[in-house]
DNA sequence: GAGTGGTCTAGACCACCCC
DNA sequence: GGGTGGTCTAGACCACTCC
C-alpha cells in the first residue's frame, strides 16, 4: 500500500492513496477519514508525515479539517458549481434564460499568431472559425467568435454547429473537455458589437476570452465573447 | 519581532512578517529571501516551523522555491489566476503590483436596505462604510467602497482600515473568512469615478460586487468596486 | 477524560545547484 | 564541498469536541 523505500515520497503516496478513495466514492462527502495518527499507526510512518499529505488535499479541497472532531470528505457543494465549466446553452438555461442562436459565418481560414497560440498549433493551420450571435429569451446576449483546430476536431459541420459544438466534441469525438480558463475584461461596443447586439457605440460590454482544455492540457476551443453588459453578469464564488 | 510566548501561531507571525516585507517592497520579485536555516536561527525556532510559514507563502503566490538554490519573492505575472478569494493587496502581490490605498472616507453610517440585505442584518443598524482607492504601482487601480457590520466586527478604527482589514477580522477577532461570491459586470465611469480614478467619463470599468462570509455563512463583509478596465482584467480557471 | 487536530522541536538524510 | 530546499522522525504540549 505505502512503499517505504520507494523514491516516491510517502506523504505522496498517502495523498493519491485518499484521493483516489474520494473519487472512487469509498469515501463520500462528509465521511470522517481516519484520523492522522491511525494513518501513522497504520503505515508506521511519522504522523507529521501524514499531516503534509492531508494538508495538500485540504488546500486541493478534498479534505475539511475541525479541530477536536477529526478529518472529513470535502462536502463540493460549494466548489462545484463555482468552478463548472459550461456552455452558454448551459449558462442560460442555469439563468432560467431561453437560450438561442444565429449562426453569422462558419468557414474553415489559417490560424492568425494570436488564434495559433491560444490553440497551440502553427500560424496558418487550419482552424474553423464559428461566428454566432448568442441570444437569451430571442435578445441578443453576446456576440462570440469560436475557433476550433481544424486538424483536431475533424467533420465540423454547419448542422453540427447549430446543434452543440460541445456534445460533438464530448460525445461523437468521444473527447473529454476538462477544463477552462477565462479571462474577463471590460470594455464599451464598437461599430460591429453595437450593430449584431443592438446597443449603441460605446455601450459597456463584457469581453471574454476562454480557452477550453482536454485532460492532457491539448487546447481545444479559443472563444472570444462580447456580451451585452446591461444583460449579462459573471457570479463566481471562492473559497479563503 | 517573533514573540514565542504569544498566543499567535510563530509559523503565523514569521508569514505576517515577510508578507510585509513583500508588500512593503522591501523585498522585490526576484529577491533571494532569507534561508530557512537562516530564519530558524535568527529566532530560535525549528526549521519545520519556518519551513510551515514559507509553504503558505509558497501556496498564497508570494514566494518560490527552487531546490537547492533558494527562496524567492515571485515574480510579477500579467494574469494570475483567481483559484482562493484575495484581499485587494493579495490579489496585486500576486499579479505582481506593489499595493496601495488612500482612504477617502471611514465612518459609522444606518444601514440601507441594499448594504442591510447583503450583510443580513436589519436595515439602519450601524454599519462601517470605508471608501478607498487602490494604487496598483502608486497608479489608482480601483474605487471601492466597503460594508462592514459594526455590531460583527467591532472596534474597526483609522489605523486598522489603513492597514488590513482582514488581518484584524482574522487575527485579533479570531474569525475566520471562509468564503466569498463576487458578481463582475461591465460598466463606464461616472463622474465620481472618473475623477477618483483619473479616467475620461465613459471610459470603461469593471464593477465588482463581493460579499465575504464566516464558515457559518455570517456575511462579513459587502464590497462594491469599480476597477479600470484598462488596468485589470479577471482570469479564472473552471473544471468541466 | 479520551480523542482529535494545531503547533512545535531538534535533529536526520537526501536531491539538487553552484563553485 | 558547501549550501539550499525536500522529506521524515519521534516525540511533546496545547485547544478543542464530545461524552
Amino acid at each position: 500500500m505505502i512503499k517505504k523505500d520507494s523514491p516516491i515520497p510517502i506523504y505522496y503516496q498517502l495523498q493519491e492513496l485518499l484521493k483516489d478513495l474520494i473519487e472512487k466514492g469509498e469515501l463520500g462527502p462528509g465521511d470522517a477519514v481516519p484520523t492522522e495518527r491511525e494513518y501513522a499507526e497504520k503505515f508506521q510512518i511519522s504522523r507529521m508525515t501524514v499531516r503534509q499529505a492531508f494538508t495538500q488535499l485540504v488546500n486541493e479541497g478534498y479534505l475539511h479539517r475541525i479541530q477536536g472532531k477529526g478529518t472529513f470528505v470535502a462536502d463540493r457543494k460549494i466548489e462545484q458549481p463555482l468552478y463548472r465549466l459550461r456552455s452558454f446553452t448551459e449558462d442560460m438555461v442555469a439563468r432560467g434564460l431561453k437560450p438561442g442562436s444565429q449562426l453569422i459565418s462558419f468557414e474553415i481560414i489559417p490560424a492568425s499568431s494570436q488564434v495559433a497560440s491560444q490553440l497551440a498549433i502553427q500560424e496558418y493551420a487550419p482552424v474553423y472559425e464559428i461566428k454566432r450571435i448568442r441570444l437569451a429569451d430571442d435578445v441578443p446576449m453576446a456576440l462570440e467568435t469560436s475557433y476550433i483546430s481544424a486538424n483536431l476536431i475533424k467533420g465540423l459541420t454547419e448542422p453540427i454547429v447549430k446543434e452543440s459544438v460541445y456534445s460533438y466534441i464530448e460525445e461523437v469525438l468521444d473527447l473529454q473537455i476538462d477544463h477552462g480558463s477565462q479571462i474577463i475584461e471590460s470594455s464599451v461596443a464598437n461599430q460591429v458589437e453595437a450593430k449584431f447586439l443592438k446597443i449603441k457605440k460605446g455601450a459597456p460590454i463584457m469581453l471574454i476570452q476562454q480557452q477550453t482544455f482536454l485532460k492532457d492540457e491539448t487546447p481545444v476551443e479559443y472563444v472570444k465573447s462580447s456580451y451585452r453588459a446591461d444583460r449579462y453578469k459573471f457570479m463566481i464564488e471562492m473559497k479563503r
